[in-house]
DNA sequence: TCGCTGGTTTGATCCAGATCAAAGATCGGC
DNA sequence: GCCGATCTTTGATCTGGATCAAACCAGCGA
């Protein structure tokens, strides 16, 4: 009880000027005054406890979250009842995008521990953009990024071996969580093996096997949910026979010397 | 000659005003007024020869594409000179949206035939979408959609067994055509059997061995390039087993009554 | 027209990783 | 603090689809 008063407390005070994240799901730059019109449109969610659902596959869409604290993970469920995760998010992401065209979304989202959300009205929010150009561009970039990170993805599934595809899940994590300034090594796993396993295409048994493999190689220590990473570069070096070489292939088709 | 220049005569006569695939790659319900300012931002670039590229990785990113006829390819390439390949595109469609957040383009677009396309310098898109409410939330739904079609990619190939994966693709295909007015059951690939099997993570020669089953199945007809698809709601029942199941799940999570 | 090249098919073999099975850990509820 | 449920690990086996090998075929430039 308590707690849940000191939630409601920090949920009111956090608006958008104080929010520690601003700066990951908003734009850049954006003046004092239109900060507060944004604000203005936000409302705080009540949090979702872990096993919850944020929305469901089949809503109605009226709203994109902003993700405050927690992680969850989205997923599509097929006629069979067969889940497919798409990804695990971390605060400071925006949720929901996917689901602008059909008014309806296509992906559930489900707490993996207890998450805070910001809501943001699509309709509000889109009015907005057309007077905030920053904004514009900012839910444009999101989804730009969005669809890259959905490529890489796709390489990853399509063509990477079993321990490319853990390395390159674990490198991306690091990535992110460096990016919120948290420790890149040292970390803690808010989805289960079974969901990693999913998420990869994998089956449960070899994510477990890839993990002792990975630590009986020296590259990290885990138990259970943490993960200590102890060779970043040699993780990164698997990890990378799969991401796109932007600089890359000069030495094949840009020799313009 | 003559024809390079008929070509080019075309291309003057194409303004979006006058062109069959308008309300595919741009918003319904535009005022004629804003149409043309619409119209008036776009370059009509020469025709892309099968083979060359429209834009590659590492490229600086200037312009989206609409595809005005002809198809390509888009893929990414990693360090290890590997193509990935992320997706097939026709007539109507968008290219480089994925480009928008790094400014940079992420993968490379190449002709699979002739193909012309308009050009839209980001910029300046992005400046009338500002002012145009209809352009911006059809950018929006434009990248949505990607997104939720890149979901259903990554399910195909985080689970499906092969027979799924080429079924999907084929009634994908055969979606798309219908929805450009041509058959949905007779049409030809533009693409290899070898660009097929990359996009779906599977060998050449599993493909080929496929295409003779579904044939033997008495679901399809090829020859070299050309499909005719003989029992399309079977192939459906093949592909669905991917597909997220928006109504679904009712009976399981949904009981109220 | 011929012969080369690259795409496609078909057959035989092999192996990465799934599946099956079962024993530990952990955790939440009472 | 106990107990069942759930998650994780480890080992043994099996198999879908990759890989290897080779014939085949269409298109095209000389």
């Amino acid at each position: 009880m308590t707690k849940s008063r000191v939630v409601n407390l920090d949920e009111l005070r956090a608006h958008c000027q104080k929010c520690s994240l601003y700066r990951l799901c908003m734009p850049m730059g954006l003046e004092q005054g239109d900060l507060e019109r944004l604000d203005r449109i936000i409302h705080r969610r009540r949090p979702v406890e872990k096993g919850e659902y944020l929305y469901r596959l089949g809503d109605p869409f009226q709203s994109v979250y902003a993700l405050r604290a927690g992680s969850l993970k989205t997923f599509t469920t097929n006629h069979e009842g067969h889940e497919q995760i798409i990804g695990f998010h971390l605060p400071g992401e925006l949720l929901g995008l996917d689901a602008i065209a059909g008014r309806v979304h296509v992906t559930s989202a489900k707490a993996l521990e207890t998450v805070s959300v910001c809501e943001l009205p699509f309709e509000r929010l889109e009015e907005l953009s057309l007077q905030i150009p920053g904004l514009q561009r900012h839910l444009l970039s999101l989804m730009s990024e969005e669809l890259q990170h959905e490529h890489c993805h796709l390489a990853v599934l399509a063509r990477a071996p079993v321990e490319s595809r853990l390395a390159s899940f674990l490198c991306q994590l690091s990535d992110r969580f460096r990016a919120r300034g948290y420790s890149a090594t040292d970390f803690n796993l808010s989805m289960s093996r079974n969901d990693i396993a999913n998420l990869l295409g994998m089956a449960v048994e070899t994510i477990s096997r890839l993990f002792s493999q990975f630590q009986d190689q020296g590259l990290l220590q885990v138990e259970r949910k943490h993960v200590l990473i102890r060779d970043l570069p040699a993780l990164q070096a698997l990890a990378n026979r799969c991401n796109p070489d932007i600089r890359g292939e000069s030495a094949l088709n840009r020799q313009e010397n």
